[in-house]
DNA sequence: CACCCGTGGGA
DNA sequence: TTCCCAAGGGT
């Protein structure tokens, strides 16, 4: 760390910007009517935290409004199925939330009575629930002076007092940092102004520093080093591995698919039958005995550790053929919507053409 | 602590 | 094309 600001941000400076600018969002309560003691549903401040962990805004909107419609009170998301609640959250990503999101409802509903409990170290032991969305929770829901740590929040606190120490190993820092600045008044809109500030002010790159409500504290601002923080580790590149999936379609009309395990990429979800995903070609594996057709272009996907170039071959089997493994799935059941993204597109390609959103399932 | 776990959009 | 990034948690 370099020279400290002489003063720290007052977050009431922070508060009135927030007064002014806050976003409206359809999981936020407005700072005007937080003043009249109106908080919002915890429900669905943590059905918004959990969807937003690692994903931005836009992607969210449409799965939270599909969420809250279909499945308006926790009990309501306890009590779904779970591969309706896997389907729903299909193309979000990170699938284990959707696993700890079930895990998190019925527990809620088991253990609480159905009501979200309102404490921090009670909140903590919730699956899928860690340090950055309890305090969130605390602070969002129940107006607890909880410090939330989210990137925005290591961003702006790293620039506020100059930190050059690369992240990861920053973290601890910062949220001690983070922790001083805390108020104990309006510690919900002061939680949202700061995560705001990071998302709207303090970007990661090209920050708007002219805007800026905390500017005049700022030490990155007066050292002109905010556009280079924070730093973060080097990351390592990206190996590709191949694989191939089989996509069978009965002469009815029935697709192959199969439900993969709990554990692992893609957990829980539904997917094409296939071989393993390594770096070394594949071996063939194919699910059920049949004339397999290769097609001429390969399902390219970036996961968070690999890239993915993914052979198709597509084949049409009899009505009495038994598959070695997956099960077919009638035609009108199946929704390509329901599938994560790089079965989507082996779908996509084999299909041909771009598979439509299912009306009402709030996919993009 | 290091690694695993998705996706889409923007530079 | 490639890289980076987004309201992290679990192991």
């Amino acid at each position: 760390m370099r020279d400290e600001p002489n003063d720290l941000p007052r977050a009431e400076a922070l508060l009135d910007w927030y007064d002014r600018h806050a976003r409206a969002l359809p999981w936020r309560v407005s700072p005007r009517d937080r003043a009249q003691g109106i908080l919002p549903d915890p429900y669905r401040v943590w059905l918004s935290e959990i969807m937003l962990q690692q994903t931005t805004v836009a992607a969210v909107r449409d799965y939270f409004h599909a969420f809250t419609t279909r499945w308006p009170t926790i009990a309501a998301l306890a009590a779904a199925p779970d591969e309706e609640v896997m389907a729903a959250w299909a193309g979000l990503g990170y699938y284990a939330r959707a696993r700890n999101l079930q895990k998190c409802a019925r527990a809620v509903v088991a253990d609480h009575g159905g009501v979200f409990p309102d404490d921090h170290a009670t909140l903590l032991t919730l699956p899928g629930v860690g340090p950055y969305t309890a305090a969130a929770l605390s602070a969002i829901a129940f107006d607890a002076p909880e410090t939330v740590v989210d990137g925005n929040v290591e961003r702006v606190m790293a620039r506020i007092f100059d930190d050059h120490t690369p992240l990861p190993a920053a973290k601890p820092v910062l949220t001690a940092y983070a922790a001083r600045l805390t108020p104990q008044e309006r510690p919900g809109c002061y939680a949202q102004a700061v995560m705001d500030l990071g998302a709207t002010i303090c970007t990661p790159r090209r920050p708007a520093c002219g805007l800026c409500p905390w500017r005049g504290a700022c030490a990155a601002w007066t050292n002109g080093t905010a556009a280079e923080l924070p730093k973060k580790a080097p990351k390592k590149r990206k190996p590709t591995r191949l694989g191939i999936a089989y996509l069978a379609r009965r002469v009815d009309g029935a697709w192959l698919l199969e439900r993969r395990p709990d554990k692992g990429l893609l957990g829980g979800m539904l997917g094409w039958p296939g071989s393993v995903w390594s770096e070394e070609p594949p071996a063939e594996d194919p699910p059920i005995r049949a004339e397999w057709k290769t097609l001429n272009e390969e399902a390219r996907h970036t996961f968070t550790h690999f890239h993915l170039r993914l052979t198709v071959r597509t084949a049409l089997v009899p009505m009495e053929r038994t598959p070695g493994r997956g099960e077919f799935i009638e035609s009108p059941e199946f929704r390509p919507a329901d599938l994560p993204t790089v079965m989507r597109k082996a779908f996509d390609l084999a299909h041909g053409g771009r598979s439509a959103p299912v009306a009402g399932s709030g996919k993009p």
